[in-house]
DNA sequence: TAGGACTCAACC
DNA sequence: GTTGAGTCCTAT
């Protein structure tokens, strides 16, 4: 029954509750409440106070309506601006898109924190100087950990993995002293009226092109398409200066809060202060008062992870996705969405343009363009001059390291070269820790995480063994788990730490710099380390996929590729693209100054399409003939995708369901569903994992056919059922 | 017969 | 997701 088109002017109001369990519900408004669709609202359930958003009268035609009888009237609305209509829109969209609930999309818009706090004061604290009286262990620790940085007694116990206890203490001691937090101060203005960088000519048309859209105030995507160094952020900073110009706001989204730190510097140098920032490691005052500065449009452009996509700007007129090709946009829990994607069409509600940065596009991006569906900005040239890299491979099988060592001959002979030079080389192998797997040389036991399909991994740095799916942690035993023989535990295959140990070993006198996620896992770290790099006070920079992409360091003229064959095990439907971008990536960080770059890539396979298309520097025949092959498989984007994937803690529950879900699987001409199988991690966090595949044409509405069949299976309470929509992991 | 473990439906 | 009601069972 569709509800009452003026049941709203009769004092309802239909309301979105922050919980995925519950549909809408109604609620009565009382009288003379100013409460409108996109109100934020308290509202009782039961016994308990929720937070929801109320919604348009006419929305959710398919749920009934109760009587006036049984309404309960909402406490009233929380003094926060009300959700635009496009936002909403958007909401809506995502939610059934990615198949979520939108009380999970609505969670994104409205985090926590942007509520939390309300009237009450927040205190935060910092390290005086003075150490406390009586100093212990745990004291010292948090002492330590906490530096000079800011927050209020959770978040530094948090930080320092101590109890809340022993942050009062040091507190009470004096170590610890309250700093006032204005909780809601104003972000500064960005002034356009700087100047601008010198442009070249092809990124002066490009600007151009992009202010030109944000005056029309139109839906109007951009591929800016521009090799590595071509100056992309100078272009689109010209974008995002007219909106600003204009009274807008401008959104830039990053991949990884890492790459932020140039980005400011560079930002700030545009437009004379920093903009404001959105990610996961925010404190909760901060995350409150940016948000309500987005809301109100104070703060006008701000630099976020993906999540920033859904916050409640008050006049969006730019996106940008820099680095857009990046897997990582793509949310891998909670609502699997690519904020990518996500950006287009929050572009078109807000009718404004949305520029997608890279230097190795997507080919989900380059298929759009092509079609014409996205206006391409092309950048051929690096700036200031400087010549790409050449780019040779190293056979591993004629020319390989010696033995337990990782860096073949030519490729330390390069870096000999480099260091005698005084220039920078920098090694990329995109693994985590010492060794990715742990043998018992007696008994051939391999030590695996007890909650998932995986090895341990170890990292030496911090004495541990650890599962990089789950978190789980264990020191790295003495002798075999299995046989117990002693020291017969041997590490297999390298990470990055075991190849800082082996340029330890051959260059004891350079100065090296270790980064991976576990080294830098802050801005400020970030910073330190471009500090120390600009610098020139390291020599040699050993890195994962966090120093492939964003950093601009004219010294640094070798990059050495220690494996570019792990990206291409495993049949990933993206593999070749992925190794191709990623390498590409890290080869831009060479030669940006004024001497040329050399890029040596270490493999088993030189004869492989993408290693031969790096090393001619073809792109345009490798982006061809993989779009080809998508093509003739109807792959994404030619085809779509969905992962059904079936988890529970009990292994024959989860086969059960999944087997009922594969036999009830609609079958079509067009939409195919393959397996159940067991997934390739069968465990995950202590849950046993059964995976099918839907595979359809582009036209053909998935969610609507998926939606339908998941509908028709009941399954325990125990058991998980996730549907990734246009999945990237495959595990 | 009080109290614990469990299931189940309602929450507007 | 949480809560309260209802059911069944066991220890006293």
């Amino acid at each position: 029954m569709p509800t009452d088109p003026i049941a709203q002017s009769r004092g309802r109001a239909r309301v979105i509750l922050l919980t995925s369990a519950l549909g809408p519900l109604d609620y009565r408004v009382p009288a003379g409440a100013e409460i409108g669709p996109g109100s934020v609202v308290e509202v009782p359930l039961g016994p308990r106070r929720m937070v929801g958003v109320v919604w348009d009268d006419d929305s959710f035609p398919d749920v009934e309506t109760v009587g006036d009888n049984r309404l309960r009237p909402l406490f009233g609305a929380i003094d926060v601006p009300r959700l635009s209509p496009q936002l909403r829109k958007l909401v809506l969209w995502a939610a059934d898109y990615y198949l979520a609930h939108p009380a999970a999309v609505l969670r994104m818009v409205l985090p926590h924190a942007a509520l939390a706090g309300e009237g009450r004061p927040i205190v935060e604290y910092r390290a005086t100087g003075a150490l406390p009286e009586r100093m212990t262990a745990l004291r010292q620790q948090a002492l330590d950990r906490i530096g000079g940085d800011q927050g209020t007694v959770r978040e530094l116990a948090a930080e320092a993995e101590v109890s809340e206890a022993v942050i009062r203490g040091l507190v009470k001691s004096g170590s610890l002293a309250p700093v006032a937090v204005s909780p809601d101060a104003p972000f500064a203005l960005p002034d356009p009226g700087r100047p601008a960088a010198d442009l070249s000519p092809e990124q002066a048309a490009a600007a151009a092109a992009l202010v030109a859209a944000a005056r029309a105030d139109a839906f109007s995507p951009f591929l800016l398409d521009g090799v590595t160094g071509s100056g992309k952020t100078e272009v689109y900073l010209e974008g995002v200066a007219e909106v600003i110009r204009r009274g807008g706001q401008a959104l830039v989204l990053m991949p990884e809060i890492a790459l932020t730190e140039p980005f400011l510097k560079r930002f700030e140098a545009r437009f004379g202060c920093a903009p404001a920032t959105w990610h996961s490691g925010m404190r909760s005052s901060e995350r409150r008062r940016t948000w309500r500065a987005i809301a109100d449009g104070s703060a006008r452009v701000v630099v976020g992870a993906r999540s920033a996509l859904f916050l409640p700007y008050r006049k969006l007129g730019v996106i940008v996705v820099d680095e857009a090709h990046e897997t990582s946009f793509k949310q891998e829990d909670g609502v699997h969405y690519h904020a990518r994607d996500v950006a287009v069409m929050r572009a078109l509600y807000e009718r404004c343009p949305v520029v997608l940065a890279s230097a190795t596009p997507a080919i989900e991006s380059i298929v759009q363009a092509d079609a014409g569906r996205y206006e391409t900005l092309v950048l051929p040239a690096r700036y200031g001059g400087a010549a790409m890299p050449d780019i040779a491979a190293i056979d591993l099988r004629e020319d390989p390291p010696e033995r337990g060592t990782w860096l073949a001959p030519k490729l330390v002979a390069a870096l000999t070269d480099r260091l005698a030079k005084g220039e920078q080389s920098l090694l990329f192998l995109n693994r985590r820790g010492y060794a990715p797997l742990t043998l018992c040389r007696t008994c051939g036991h391999r030590i695996q995480c007890p909650n998932c399909t995986s090895w341990m991994v170890e990292h030496r740095l911090v004495r541990r063994l650890a599962c990089h799916h789950c978190g789980h942690v264990m020191p790295p035993p003495r002798e075999c788990p299995e046989c117990k023989e002693e020291d017969s535990l041997v590490p297999c295959g390298p990470g990055v730490e075991r190849i800082a140990d082996e340029v330890a070993a051959r260059f004891p006198d350079a100065r090296t710099a270790l980064v991976t996620s576990d080294t830098i896992w802050s801005p400020t770290k970030a910073a330190e380390f471009v500090e120390r790099v600009e610098a020139g006070l390291v020599d040699i920079i050993i890195g994962t996929q966090l120093v492939t992409k964003g950093y601009h360091f004219p010294e640094l003229t070798l990059v050495g590729v220690i494996d570019a064959d792990i990206g291409l095990e495993g049949g990933d439907l993206r593999a070749a693209e992925r190794t191709f971008q990623q390498i590409q990536q890290v080869a831009g960080r060479a030669g940006r100054g004024t001497k040329p770059g050399e890029v040596l890539i270490q493999t088993r396979v030189p004869g492989a399409a993408v290693i031969e298309a790096l090393v001619a520097n073809d792109r345009d025949g490798f982006y061809a003939a993989e779009t080809q092959a998508r093509k003739h498989a109807n792959a994404p984007p030619f085809g779509r995708l969905a992962a059904v994937v079936v988890s529970s803690e009990d292994a024959q529950l989860a086969q059960q369901v999944a087997r009922e879900l594969g036999q009830r699987a609609p079958r079509s001409d067009e939409m195919a569903v393959y397996g159940p199988a067991p997934a390739p991690l069968a465990q995950l966090r202590g849950r046993h994992r059964h995976r099918l595949l839907v595979h359809a044409p582009r036209s053909f509405a998935l969610q609507d056919a998926i939606r339908a069949w998941l509908g028709s299976v009941e399954w325990n309470a125990k058991v998980r059922v996730t549907v990734d929509v246009d999945p990237y992991s495959f595990m």
